[in-house]
DNA sequence: CACTGTAGTGCAAACGTTTGCATTAATTTC
DNA sequence: GAAATTAATGCAAACGTTTGCACTACAGTG
């Protein structure tokens, strides 16, 4: 435990480090320019940076923005000149002048109190995220809880946002409609429903449950379990795809094989324990998502039971660790950097009054070592 | 593939459905109030709202702020009225004359151009999003590549937040200290270096690289390897941690036992394979996060290696699915929901001028199967 | 009854930009 | 060399709020 280099453990400081002074709370600090004061300290302006310059504020602003009425030199100038005192244009004043707002909402709702954790949907915010930035917009992140539904339309209303793009669709469908319907800006992601007015993208719900279905089916699997709540749209139509498969390869649906639990993985591991002390006999497993197959597996594996020899196993979403368990996760992928890229096109349409279709994304089944008899 | 009930998974729609045309971007449409038209519909504001009401515009601003200036009666008449027009102020104005903003941005740093896909850090952020939200603030995101730094004072010269929650401190220590020093409040999660400027939570990484070294140690392993890339302020503490359980077990460091992989699971699993094929004798892993542990694991089993039995392995993090896998992960827990509710505390203290102490949060080794032999 | 409070209310000046229009200076054109 | 054009610039009015201050009316006080 001796030998601690340049870089120390203990964290707690003692109370007045080298860098000066910062009162509790006290009046403004004497305007010392390098001693990161962070309280309410003067913000440069546009006043600022026009005395500086010996130009009208007008030319500033006018500068700053691009426009070509100014000269490129002084344009140069100005703009160099803002640069170095650290200027920047204050973003809530120009959009109150000019009405183009850049930033959009990007809404998560949920079922429970807790946070989403599952990192598929964290990974779609990501990617949304990187849409964003690429159009130089900004991305205010919130999450909504059952029954506080207003709060999504409020920040449309207050002019905070320009759009709202929503991810996990869950039971607000009516909700969302309604908001729509009021005249929200917004992208959905999730199933599009039979009377959806708001445009949507997603995967192809039910391809991909057919296509999973159609594969433990084709690799001689007899009774195929569907683990997972099928409730939610999206989750319903993978359900239904999977029983159509079922159909397809004239197996029959058996109710006990169905085990509707809910996200969440501690839930989904009790519940397949219990499941399987109720001694079932299956030789697949599809499930809702690839956490809720990571959790199966794991249970599996506590029992002994061999993936894929005894029971093959197919995931859906593809994250980014299905690939390296071992045995890999085969999956139905849903491409999540298009997703973020479409969820951010169809909202700016939407923005400027187009009515864009909805998205289905390609939706394909990523076979690995969970579903398929060694060789 | 036939019985397609309800919900149909065809998406792309008939061009023009029922609802209302909506010309690619016309001129204003006419103000048909239910038609959900999303282009420049006209905004209602407090002026309206005054009219309606018949008081000034004043008396409508102090009753929604609710200013007890204004009697309860036509407080409520006011805010009832406003609600049933689904007004709400405009943000943007109202922080342009009041100087408090309510925003504060959340900036993740990142190494490589792709978008940060540990789980890890995406939860913290779904708990920092939730510590906001409890204060009533809004969450700004925004992802930064390397270089574009100066993005991050941006957000805050422009007025656009309050505030930075920089999660991911890597390389940028020096930047970091820099615009500290410029006056731009900020809290960071990572390591407390010794140079350190601003204020840091985090794990306590050197304890927790120890926790870990000494649990392994004391699990009888001889030869334990790192995994991972030990050059990040983080990282490095953990695997000084890990050099002193070493040394308190009286075990030798062999170099050749540090593989020091980035992070990304592609690379670390190539990087493994290849190690493995090296040959290296080793009874024991500590990797430097879940992820790379579980890949890690995946590819051990790749190779028939048995764990915990042949070796054992602990991680760092204690993500949700650690819990799940089997054998359960055993594992450096870092709290990320005291992590949210810290970094915002002290972002608020920094924000009203005060100078908070760096906090490290409990650290602690949970053990599962991963790491101990069977019974 | 005049006088001071006080409870409601409204006027108008901020807040920091953008931008239509007017102005000036410099250049071209006949 | 004057008129007409063009290139730069600046004035001042928005944008939608908040809030200090002034105002009214009405109650309480001596």
């Amino acid at each position: 435990m001796e030998a601690l280099p340049k870089i120390g453990p203990k964290m707690t400081k003692p109370a007045d480090p080298p860098t000066k002074r910062s009162l509790p709370k006290a009046a403004k600090p004497t305007p010392a320019v390098h001693k990161a004061d962070h309280a309410s300290r003067k913000r440069m302006q546009m006043t600022d940076i026009a005395r500086l310059a010996g130009v009208s504020i007008s030319t500033v602003s006018r500068a700053l923005s691009g426009s070509d009425l100014i000269p490129e030199t002084t344009r140069q100038r100005i703009a160099a000149l803002a640069r170095s005192l650290n200027y920047q244009v204050n973003a809530g004043a120009a959009n109150l002048r000019k009405k183009d707002i850049q930033t959009v909402g990007v809404v998560m709702l949920s079922d429970e109190m807790q946070t989403p954790s599952d990192p598929f949907i964290l990974s779609i915010l990501g990617h949304v995220a990187d849409a964003l930035d690429a159009r130089g917009m900004s991305l205010l992140l919130s999450r909504i809880c059952p029954g506080r539904s207003s709060q999504m339309s409020a920040m449309v209303e207050s002019g905070q946002v320009a759009g709202l793009i929503v991810i996990g669709q869950l039971t607000y469908h009516e909700e969302l409609n309604a908001l729509y319907a009021r005249g929200i800006p917004m992208v959905v992601w999730g199933a599009n429903l039979d009377d959806c007015l708001y445009p949507v993208v997603g995967s192809d719900n039910y391809l991909g449950g057919l296509l999973a279905g159609r594969h433990l089916a084709a690799q001689g699997c007899q009774r195929i379990a569907f683990v997972g709540d099928a409730t939610h749209p999206e989750t319903r139509l993978r359900f239904e795809g999977y029983r159509a498969a079922l159909a397809e390869a004239a197996l029959p649906f058996l109710p006990e094989l169905h085990l509707p639990v809910q996200f969440g993985t501690t839930r989904t591991r009790e519940a397949m324990r219990q499941w399987l002390d109720e001694g079932h006999r299956f030789d697949g497993i599809f499930t809702i998502s690839d956490v809720t197959a990571i959790t199966a597996m794991g249970v599996l594996s506590e029992r002994g039971i061999k993936v894929p020899q005894e029971v093959k196993v197919v995931g859906y979403d593809d994250v980014a660790i299905a690939a390296h368990l071992h045995p890999g996760l085969s999956t139905v992928r849903q491409p999540i950097p298009q997703a973020g890229a479409a969820l951010v096109d169809m909202l700016m349409q939407v923005i400027q009054g187009q009515r864009p279709n909805s998205t289905l994304l390609l939706t394909e089944l990523i076979v690995r070592e969970s579903s398929v008899d060694p060789a």
